[in-house]
DNA sequence: GAGCACTGC
């Protein structure tokens, strides 16, 4: 009965619809013809509103009649109240889902049986191996828990770009991210506080899920065991004093609140202590954790006691140009004043100061360069090195010649301020300089350790996930991984096994977060998390120090990272996983105790922790290239054994620095003396490596600068130039062989890519097209503007002379001729010099042509020894421009053939 | 036929 009446109705429906769909045209097509009268139009527009009515009637009956039954199959018990049909509707589909069940737990059965058998013998890739473990979970959970439930309604997040298979529809993907950019008139980048503001109000699609952990309690076949161990200590009752602070200040002035606020800092009861302290001694080491204000405060209250006298400024150093300016915009606030006048700051590409700055805040590298136009810091009267305890090469460069100019300039006050460990080491290596202590201000964190050792860690962390997931009260994971592939695997691995549990435990967001994902995708880890569901964000070594990310209350520490290493004697470099520091470990749990109480978990045991692990990270000095140091160095007067003298606080390797002289001497920078040429000198203005700045010098003489100055600034800004995206390979490589036309080397294709991008107006759009990153493509662009400016201050002359392949070749060559290396018989190549075997990288455009003789940019260790950035040279140019380094009879086999390498 | 942690000048 009531299917029919229902049936009826929906004809009639039909009809007044398509009644209204008529009449509704009809009435435009003649408004549009203009022949009605007013009097018409409104009778035509009552009408309409009547249908209308109607139809929204009829909707809503229709929507509560659909509630009205979802409830009812909701709750069996109510079923025999029910209409007939609906009875038979129901019972029909619990027979079906049952049976649908029923096959699905054989399939598992079978699948997991075959999986068995195949296990003997047959290597199951990481993503399968998870599979099968997800498969057997699921059989466990289905086979032991009534089944209804968990099959139908699989809840999928909106606006998930993957299909049910877990295949990641890119193109989807990155077409939300480049809506922004298809509108060339938007190119430009949004200012950054409406973009903020979007991303606080953007609202989720995602429901508010309850949770229904009472109905089931989830088996999982692996289940790791923590351990409790220790708490890391926190503060916590002035947090609650600061909020209740917050919301009182709304009504006060912004500037009096802001005044009151610097004196809740916990730094404000040691102010007098410690401007006596900074009175008594040169040099005061400073310790104090994140929170205690002493950034912001310590160079406010110097001011405030006269340091700034006589137009002398106070310098704060950052490690990081996000820091520098953010930090700077908040004292001005504070102080009352425009950013740029009283308070700047000052980064490479952009210098916010005035004549009236007083507080200047910059990045370690900037004050570096400071050293090289006044090498006394005259217009300084304090300089602040803060986050000494991130030991980057910058500031322990500037901690030797800080140290190094105490005796020339006692009225100098230096302050060190790290974040505890270091501070023994700090005032040793300043003669014993006072310790001055702030505390800090942080929730505390409980650190767990795994009971036993975990052999693969990927898994563990997935595990653990889970596991924190399901067990624990809601709170953001944030989970340290080594590099982007494998983010991306336990993404995959994450979402798969996620879908496997459907609507019975609450939404997982997961949010990949590493430096090289394009500036839209980033944006996500910002986004408030919606109640109900849990964030995990899957991060690089990023999430340690670079970024803060609010509501994180569980770490994830698997206890590896990424780390670049420097071989002096091959000049090769490799990027190795390895174990962090303890440093690091505490570091990383740190970040889950930021807004609230926060638990640490590390898959690792207790005791590896206490014997496996260094205290600290090596810093960045002994593990790297020191050309562009010891240049800088000699620029200083600091050369010869003076050099090898020369106070480090963890001095580098005799090897790399004797090295890099010999580099140095090498490109005629350095004379017998070891004293500067002026070629060295006009290096020096270039913040590159030697071999960059060389090429550059040399490119006057070839008349070419133009050229090789945009040549420069693609090789400095690095390999993240090509984007490859995991399911459009082809076409990337295709798009990026068509830059190798005529196949001039990767050196000259990197020329094409920029000339190209700037023929397009230095387009967004023509970078996606040709999968090439624009944010690297601009940080280029920046670059180059920077060395043309350069180029002037060392007189050279900006020339172009593009159709002369050769001449641009042979700059390069001036800078990099030690960077030769010649085919063997086999494909594989050997330095010419020290005639170690390499290979061609094969993202080269030069992998199919091997041309006899290459020049390379850069030597890296992976599985092999590859050369990446090769370009194909003549051995008479070598001879032309390094007759000191080369002699014929290093290309004799090359002309005559005869000789054969094995 | 391979992989690229993170900064900074």
């Amino acid at each position: 009965m009531g299917l029919k009446k229902r049936s009826r109705r929906g004809v009639q429906d039909e009809k007044k619809e398509r009644e209204l769909k008529r009449k509704t045209s009809s009435f435009q097509d003649e408004y549009n013809s203009s022949k009605y009268v007013d009097e018409e139009i409104l009778k035509d527009q009552n009408e309409k509103e009547e249908l209308e009515q109607h139809l929204r009637e009829r909707d809503s009956a229709k929507t509560r009649r659909f509630a009205e039954r979802k409830k009812v199959s909701r709750n069996s018990n109510a079923a025999k109240d029910n209409e007939d049909v609906e009875t038979l509707r129901k019972v029909s589909r619990q027979e079906y889902l049952k049976k649908r069940e029923e096959k699905k737990l054989q399939e598992l059965r079978d699948y997991i049986e075959d999986e068995h058998y195949l296990f003997e013998g047959a290597k199951l890739s990481e993503v399968e191996y998870c599979d099968l473990r997800h498969k057997k979970e699921t059989y466990n959970i289905l086979s032991k828990k009534e089944l209804l439930k968990s099959v139908h309604n699989e809840y999928r997040i909106p606006e998930a770009f993957d299909d049910r298979n877990g295949v990641i529809n890119q193109e989807k993907r990155f077409s939300v991210a480049m809506q922004r950019y298809t509108d060339p008139n938007t190119e430009k980048e949004e200012p950054w506080e409406e973009h903020q503001i979007r991303k606080a109000t953007l609202k989720f699609g995602s429901k508010n899920k309850r949770r229904e952990s009472d109905d089931y309690q989830f088996v999982f076949e692996d289940h790791i065991d923590f351990i409790k161990a220790f708490v890391m200590d926190g503060d916590k009752s002035d947090f609650e004093e600061e909020i209740a602070l917050e919301k009182s200040r709304v009504k006060r002035s912004v500037l009096e609140a802001l005044q009151e606020e610097r004196k809740k800092l916990p730094i404000y009861s040691f102010r007098d202590e410690l401007l006596q302290a900074v009175h008594d001694h040169p040099v005061l080491v400073i310790v104090g954790e994140t929170g205690s204000g002493k950034t912001t405060q310590i160079p406010q209250y110097l001011h405030e006691a006269g340091y700034t006298k006589h137009g002398r400024m106070i310098a704060c150093t950052q490690p990081r140009r996000v820091a520098a300016i953010s930090v700077a915009s908040r004292v001005s606030q504070e102080m009352g004043v425009k950013l740029g006048h009283e308070v700047g700051y000052s980064i490479r590409f952009e210098d916010c100061t005035s004549k009236k700055t007083i507080l200047k805040y910059m990045t370690d590298g900037m004050l570096l360069r400071e050293f090289l136009v006044q090498p006394q810091l005259e217009s300084y009267s304090v300089v602040m090195v803060d986050e000494a305890h991130e030991r980057t090469l910058s500031t322990d460069i500037l901690f030797g010649l800080v140290k190094d100019l105490a005796p020339a300039r006692p009225d100098l006050k230096v302050l060190i301020s790290s974040a505890t460990l270091d501070a023994e080491k700090f005032s040793n290596y300043f003669d014993l300089a006072p310790i001055f202590k702030i505390p800090g201000r942080r929730y505390p964190v409980e650190i767990h350790f795994t009971k036993a050792p975990e052999a693969n860690y990927l898994d563990a962390a997935i595990v653990t996930t889970l596991q924190i997931h399901a067990t624990q009260p809601p709170g953001d994971i944030l989970v340290f991984l080594t590099g982007q592939e494998e983010i991306e695997t336990v993404e995959e691995i994450l979402k798969h096994r996620m879908r496997g549990f459907g609507t019975k435990i609450a939404d997982l967001i997961i949010c990949p977060i590493y430096a090289n994902l394009p500036t839209e995708l980033q944006a996500k880890i910002f986004e408030p998390t919606p109640e109900g569901a849990r964030k995990v964000v899957l991060a690089t070594n990023i999430a340690e120090t670079s970024l803060t990310i609010d509501g994180i209350k569980y770490v994830i520490d698997p206890g590896f990272c990424k780390m670049k290493c420097y071989n002096p004697r091959t000049g090769m470099e490799s990027l190795l996983v390895s174990p962090i520091s303890k440093a690091a470990a505490k570091q990383r749990a740190g970040r889950s105790g930021r807004t609230s109480y926060g638990k640490c978990f590390r898959l690792y045991t207790a005791y590896s922790f206490l014997n496996d692990l260094e205290d600290n990270t090596a810093p960045e000095i002994q593990r790297t290239n020191l050309g562009n140091v010891v240049l800088t160095l000699s620029c200083l007067g600091i050369e010869n054994e003076k050099l090898f003298q020369f106070e480090f606080m963890d001095p580098p390797p005799v090897e790399a620095i004797t090295k890099a002289v010999e580099l140095l001497y090498a490109q005629n920078a350095l004379n017998v003396g070891g004293k500067l040429t002026k070629v060295g000198r006009r290096m020096a203005e270039f913040p590159l490596d030697p071999m960059l700045s060389k090429m550059i010098v040399a490119s006057e003489k070839y008349k070419c600068s133009d050229e090789v100055i945009s040549i420069a600034a693609m090789l400095s800004v690095g390999n993240s130039i090509f984007y490859r995206p995991k399911d459009k390979q082809v076409h990337a490589d295709n798009a990026r062989m068509n830059f190798h036309t005529g196949n001039g080397g990767d050196h000259i294709a990197h020329l094409n890519v920029y000339n190209s991008w700037k023929e397009s107006n230095y387009s967004t759009r023509w970078c996606y097209e040709n999968y090439i990153q624009v944010r690297s493509m601009k940080r280029a662009r920046d670059i180059r503007n920077q060395l043309a400016g350069l180029l002037e201050r060392v007189e050279i002359e900006l020339t172009s002379n593009s159709n002369d392949l050769d001449a641009i070749k042979k700059s390069i060559i001036s800078g990099f001729f030690p960077h030769s290396a010649r085919m063997q018989k086999n494909g594989s190549y050997r330095m010419v010099k020290n005639l170690q075997t390499v290979y061609v990288h094969p993202s080269s455009g030069l992998t199919k042509v091997l041309p006899r003789l290459v020049l390379y940019n850069e030597l890296v260790l992976t599985t092999k020894e590859y050369m990446r950035q090769v370009t194909e040279i003549k051995p008479e140019w070598l001879l032309e421009i390094a007759p000191h380094f080369y002699n014929p009879k290093h290309f004799e086999e090359l002309s005559s053939k005869k000789t054969q390498w094995m």
